[in-house]
DNA sequence: TGTATTATATATCAAATTGATACATTGAGT
DNA sequence: ACTCAATGTATCAATTTGATATATAATACA
């Protein structure tokens, strides 16, 4: 086994739904998986080579008969076995990185103000994301009798259910730190 | 400006509190820090040394007269600014790559039960971790009077505000799965 | 009609990071 | 005396980021 690339999980995932190309499946990681995985093209374009030399994808036919260059790709028998060989190892590596909490949890070499800015921006942030996926979720609860739309409303349930917990974080901090005299 | 290279800040953030070895460095990342940012060795050496060189740390004296090798560093008033002008600057980048929801998203192309016994298992971490956590938040809360614990109790708040959040989650989507007839 | 901007699409690169491994010393337990 | 765990530095291939380059197609709008 290579090492750990995390990069061809994602491309199995989407194309076990629905054929892509490069820039298609940097979208769906964009839209759909953002609140929770984030990838770069600089990472989707060779593990797409890798795979297709592996067999686990291939290309497929490109309906699209204009001049631009378009590499659609589908999951092949073998790369839909690996999928699945990942899905039911339960064994799962959650890696976060919060810059907001670094700076916060540094705070001390700075006024309090300067980490009430940090925290009312990523406040800012996560309200606007909030509101999408609360409408998101709204219109999934509406179709949950359809499976395939379950998985979809797990991940963005778990989204709005952080994110609010976030905010009230952000709330109970800033009155720790505009009460702390500096 | 070199790439964004976060272990800098890390190891500025955490020498301007104390002289440490690169040893210590991990182990600081690993217990205090560990709940919202990961780092590894690969990555801190490396970064000690381009530090060194550019007058932002320098190896300060080595109290342990054995045999072996033990290089402690502190911070310079290079080191000290640069920390601050990063600390100022309110823009955050927050990178989160759950494998858990990955696989949860992904889930449509195994039976419930494998989903269910992903998250069950990501439940029992988060439940250990949490407790984990409780205690060190009733200990800190007793001592906010002092300035520094302050920042410390801010991202501990933050993982139990968010670990809380993540077990709530975790029942609801259980009986969800549990619920559809696959 | 022309033309500017945005979206689609692939590809590459240096720098950063991971996760593993190697190697050596010290301390604690038995 | 011996073993195991902790301390400590260092390096490596594989992976990932974030930026940049290049080109075509579609849309807006003047």
């Amino acid at each position: 086994m290579a090492k750990d690339n995390k990069m061809n999980q994602v491309i199995l995932g989407l194309l076990n739904h629905e054929n892509l190309t490069g820039y298609e499946i940097k979208k769906r990681i964009d839209s759909s998986l953002h609140y929770f995985w984030k990838g770069s093209f600089g990472s989707i374009y060779p593990a797409l080579v890798s795979l297709e030399k592996q067999g686990m994808i291939t290309k497929v036919d490109n309906e699209d008969n204009s001049k631009r260059e378009r590499n659609v790709y589908g999951i092949t028998d073998a790369g839909r076995n690996y999928l699945i060989s990942w899905l039911v190892d339960s064994k799962t590596s959650n890696s976060l990185k919060y810059e907001m909490l670094l700076k916060l949890f540094f705070g001390g070499a700075v006024d309090n103000a300067v980490s009430v800015d940090t925290i009312t921006k990523f406040e800012n942030e996560i309200t606007e994301e909030l509101s999408v996926l609360k409408v998101y979720k709204e219109n999934l609860i509406k179709v949950l009798n359809e499976r395939e739309h379950v998985f979809y409303y797990l991940t963005v349930s778990f989204g709005v259910e952080t994110y609010e917990a976030y905010l009230r974080w952000c709330i109970e901090v800033k009155q720790i730190l505009l009460k702390e005299d500096n």
